[in-house]
DNA sequence: AAGAGTTTCAACCGCAGTTCG
DNA sequence: ACGAACTGCGGTTGAAACTCT
């Protein structure tokens, strides 16, 4: 006799699946999914059945894009945090790290190809990544840093920052190829989130162009204060 | 109108950390 | 102290929706 094991289902959830995980997520709370998954009847993994609620039915989610508002938070939390979604969705209600995630590798896919095309958009758009950076003000990024136990970060000023960026780029990332990379450690996480040859540029001048860019938009935020970033160690 | 290219979003996977017996 | 089971996280993928040519 052959015994067939049922297979485990996979892909989307039906509307009839989806109200049978909530009733039972009310019953048994949203913890303990291995439960959940058992004894509903489901036949999904209880790794699936979280990931629909946290993602999906929670009722605290909210529906729709993110706001401008909510887009500025996630990269200036990125700038600090890194890629540590989990930890950037805690600090905007309604968000999940999944939804989070996705508009910044969104986001980053944008900056490369307009980079890619050489156009003043590329620029800009790297432009709003820094400044969204540096206009958090210094006490927020503390408290920030403090609440989630990264002691010992580092600040930088202006002029470090500067200096970075053109030693860390012999200009710009001057990579082996030549090309050009402005992922260089000023935005830690832009380098690690693009995979492929997404920030290579090839002209010098564009390099250039791009330096010029960013620190006169920098001179006209920073006259009279500095930025603060961090660096992981 | 249609096909190609791009973006968005939901879901899966593997791994690491935590809990429990 | 140890191992198994469970949970949570970050990376990746693929399908659907949307936009462009």
């Amino acid at each position: 006799m052959v015994v067939v094991k049922e297979e485990t289902r996979r892909g989307p959830w039906s509307e009839h699946e989806d109200r049978q995980l909530l009733s039972f997520v009310r019953m048994l709370g949203d913890r303990r999914w291995d439960l959940i998954a058992k004894v509903s009847g489901l036949n999904r993994t209880g790794k699936s059945c979280r990931l629909r609620w946290v993602n999906y039915l929670n009722p605290d989610l909210k529906r729709g894009r993110l706001t401008p508002q909510e887009k500025l938070l996630v990269l200036q939390l990125h700038s600090l945090l890194g890629n540590r979604w989990s930890k950037i969705a805690r600090k905007l209600p309604g968000r999940t790290d999944n939804e989070i995630k996705n508009y910044w590798r969104a986001h980053m896919r944008k900056i490369s190809k307009e980079c890619k095309r050489g156009s003043s958009l590329g620029t800009s758009l790297v432009c709003d990544s820094l400044s969204l950076i540096s206009e958090t003000p210094p006490q927020s990024i503390s408290s920030l840093a403090e609440e989630n136990g990264m002691d010992g970060v580092k600040c930088y000023s202006m002029d470090l920052i500067w200096d970075e960026i053109e030693s860390s780029a012999g200009g710009f990332g001057r990579g082996m190829d030549g090309a050009c990379d402005i992922s260089c450690s000023l935005v830690p996480s832009l380098s690690k989130d693009v995979s492929e040859p997404q920030w290579k540029i090839d002209e010098d001048e564009l390099r250039m162009s791009l330096l010029d860019d960013a620190r006169s938009f920098f001179s006209n935020f920073h006259n009279d204060t500095e930025a603060w970033f961090f660096n992981q160690t």
